[in-house]
DNA sequence: TTTATATATAACCAATTGGTTATATGAGAT
DNA sequence: ATCTCATATAACCAATTGGTTATATATAAA
């Protein structure tokens, strides 16, 4: 699991994953954001729930999603090792390398 | 077009952007690296080429693919922004920054 | 306890995806 | 001209995706 690849396809899911960037929100905080329904939203949510970029909290008849900052960071590592070293760019070679000597810290 | 995201969300075309990373193929040797049937591939290139990370070549009777570096990097480039961006990592900014500063190089 | 609102679920739909097999076409080699 | 091999195309299939509407359920507020 954790396809982050699934997760990021879509640019709804995008969006998601950018305004939990910022902050947590509720499901109907969420939908307020979009012109699809509600049902939709969710369909989206459950996507990023079960590939664990986003985590759900209940708080009384809401639900509270967050971002899961350690699982997205982890796939994006992933993706980066996958697609970033495809480029024969010079510089993502010292990105990769700056990534590589700090691997595994956490602030 | 150049959705990047479509274009490397399935695992046989992230692997047929790595052959392509290496050199150029023909069709049936990327056919040759898979276990599945030939029409398959030739819709994942398909696709592929849509999104105009590979282009085509005709030589004779074959077929020969190769990766479009540039608009690979491209849209690698629009994905860490977006996804990249997500991240409150420290080190995530230091590449957001010395991406920046170079933005538009070219070797 | 009724009402309002948040969320969940069901049924449905069209388009896309990822695969298959079978067959057609194109072009170089014999 | 025929054979062979590379590629293309068609028809089909099942699963997934991204959406809908309608309705059910849960919980807080009146």
């Amino acid at each position: 699991m954790t396809d982050i690849y699934r997760a990021i396809a879509d640019p709804t899911r995008r969006k998601i994953l950018l305004l939990l960037s910022r902050h947590e929100y509720t499901q109907s905080e969420l939908v307020d954001q979009f012109t699809i329904s509600q049902p939709a939203v969710k369909k989206h949510i459950a996507i990023l729930l079960e590939e664990k970029l986003v985590s759900e909290r209940r708080e009384g008849r809401f639900r509270v999603y967050r971002l899961n900052q350690e699982a997205l960071s982890d796939g994006y590592q992933k993706l980066q090792v996958e697609i970033g070293g495809l480029l024969e760019d010079k510089l993502l070679k010292l990105k990769a390398y700056v990534e590589g000597e700090h691997d595994g810290e956490d602030d």
